[in-house]
DNA sequence: ATAATAGTGTCTTTTAGACAGTATATT
DNA sequence: AATATACTGTCTAAAAGACACTATTAT
C-alpha cells in the first residue's frame, strides 16, 4: 500500500471492498443470407456473447465475460484486458456505462462492478467462434438471452441496461458503423439500424439520407478513382449507391 | 467478509481497493439582477460547489464534495448521503456519470472514484451559503474553478467531464428545468440554455418553440384556472407567457 | 420618450411525408 | 417473366430562417 505519508490516515480501519471487476456486454449483428429467389439482404439479428462460469458462484450458468481490476491498470484497461483474453477481440468500440453496487449483488462479498459495452462486426468473431469450445463461449440473440436464459449475479439487469443505452446511442451516435463494413448502402445501414432499434420505421430512409445536404454531413457518397460513384450490387440487383461515416456529427437539440 | 462457502474461492489472496469514493460534482446557475433603467433577465453564471480539504493529502485544496462508501448501501445511495452530508442538499436531479480509476490518482492508495453531477437550482443552496462557512464551501464560477484553480487530486478533469457531459444533456433532455422555476419563460430557458452552451444560438428561438406543435410536446403553456394563459412579467415590462416542461421526450436521431 | 423584453408579418427556401412509378440485373 | 432491391416524380404540407416590424409597460 502507498503509506508512506505522516499523516494519520487510517482508510485501513474502514471496510473496504472486496474486488472490483470490469463486466463486458459483447453485441454483435450475425448476418444470414436469405434463400431467396435473387439476391437479397440477409437477415440479421443482434446477438450477446456470453461466457459458462466453471467455478463459484453460479458455476454452470451463463454470464458476461468480465475480470477483477487490477492496482496497475484503470477499469477502461482491465475491461480491454479481459475482452482481449476471454474473448480474443482487441480494437473494437467500447464504451463504459455504469457501476453496479447494490450490497448482496455478489455472494464472494463486496464486489463493485463496472460495466461497459463493446460493439463488435461479426466478422471479428468468426475466428474465435471456431477456436473456442462452444460450451463455454456462445452468442445468443440478446432477446432469448433477456426473456429465456437465467443469468448469473445481476448480468440480466446489466444486459438489459447495455441494450437501453445502445438503442439510444444508434439514433443519436455512428456506432451503426462498428457493425457495417467501411463501405455500406443506405439499405444496409437501414437494416442494422432497424434491427437494434425495431420501432425505427422510416418509409422514406433512403430519400432522406440522400437530400438534406448529405443529412447534414454525417455520410457521404463513396467515389472511385475516376470520380464516378462507386456502387455495389451485393444484395440487389440494381447497384446501390456506396456510403462512409465522415465523422462529423450534427448537435442535435430539443430546440433547435 | 462473505465467505461462508464451500467453495475454494479465494479473492482474498489477491490486492483489493483501499476504498470506493463517490464525487458529485454540484452545479447551480446563480442570478443576479442586472442594474438597468427597467426590468430586465438577470445574469447568470454557471458555478460548481468545491470544499477545502481538512485533511491529507490535498489538505487546504479545493475539491469535489464526496466520500467512500460502505458496504451497505450502493454507490448511488452513497452519493446521496454525501450530497446531503456535506452540502446539505437534497432531492435534486444527479447523474452518475463516469469511473475514475487511474493508478496512483489517489496518495492514498488503490482507490476507484465514481463520479456523479447533481443539478441545484440555487434556492436550495441559498440556506447553505448562510449556514456554512464561506471559508469552507464555496461557488465558484465553473470557468474560474477550471482555469484558475488547482483542484485535488484528479478533480479538475472531473469537473471537465463534468461539464462537457451537462452541456451534452443540455441540448438532448429537459434538465435545463433543474435551474429553472416550474413555470418559467421562454426568454429565460433560452438564458439558462445560453449559460451553459455559450456556443448555443438561435435567432428566433421563441418562435420556434411557440411553433412547431408547441416542440413536439417538450414544453406546454402554462393557462390560468379560467383557461386564460398565464403570463409573467418579472423579467420584462411586456408580460411574458408561462411554459412548462411536459416530461415527453420526442426522439432525436441522425437519420429522422 | 426610453428601455428591455416579447412577440408578429412576410417572404423565400428547405424539408417532410406520402405514394405511385421506374430502373436494374439475376434467376 | 418474376423477383428484390434501388431509386425517381410529383405533389402537398410543414418547418426553417432571415429580418423588419409592432406590443407592452415601468421608469
Amino acid at each position: 500500500m502507498t503509506m508512506e505519508n505522516g499523516s494519520n490516515y487510517t482508510a485501513s480501519k474502514y471496510r473496504t471492498p472486496d474486488g472490483a471487476p470490469a463486466d463486458i456486454v459483447i453485441f454483435t449483428i450475425t448476418s444470414e443470407p436469405q434463400p431467396t429467389a435473387t439476391k437479397s439482404l440477409p437477415k440479421r439479428e443482434l446477438q450477446v456473447l456470453l461466457i459458462k462460469r466453471k467455478v463459484w458462484p453460479y458455476e454452470g450458468m451463463w454470464a458476461l465475460p468480465g475480470g477483477f481490476s487490477r492496482e496497475t491498470e484503470s477499469m477502461y484497461e482491465t475491461a480491454r484486458r479481459e475482452l482481449q483474453e476471454e474473448t480474443g477481440v482487441d480494437g473494437v468500440h467500447m464504451e463504459y456505462f455504469n457501476v453496479y453496487s447494490g450490497p448482496g449483488r455478489d455472494p464472494r462479498g463486496w464486489i463493485i462492478s463496472h460495466a461497459f459495452f463493446a460493439l463488435v462486426h461479426e466478422k471479428y468473431l468468426a475466428a474465435r467462434a471456431a477456436a473456442d469450445d462452444a460450451a463455454e463461449v456462445a452468442l445468443f440473440p440478446v432477446s432469448e438471452a433477456l426473456t429465456r436464459l437465467e443469468l448469473a449475479f445481476d448480468h440480466r439487469r446489466i444486459l438489459s441496461d447495455a441494450l437501453e443505452r445502445v438503442k439510444q446511442s444508434m439514433l443519436v451516435t455512428p456506432i451503426a458503423g462498428e457493425f457495417l463494413p467501411d463501405e455500406f448502402t443506405l439499405g444496409e445501414l437501414y437494416q442494422v439500424i432497424r434491427t437494434v432499434v425495431p420501432d425505427f420505421e422510416e418509409a422514406n430512409f433512403i430519400r432522406k439520407m440522400k437530400s438534406t445536404q448529405s443529412r447534414s454531413g454525417v455520410l457521404e457518397e463513396i467515389r472511385d478513382v475516376n470520380g464516378e460513384p462507386k456502387k455495389s450490387n451485393r444484395y440487389s440487383q440494381r447497384a446501390a449507391q456506396l456510403y462512409r461515416f465522415t465523422g462529423n456529427l450534427p448537435k442535435l437539440s430539443l430546440y433547435s
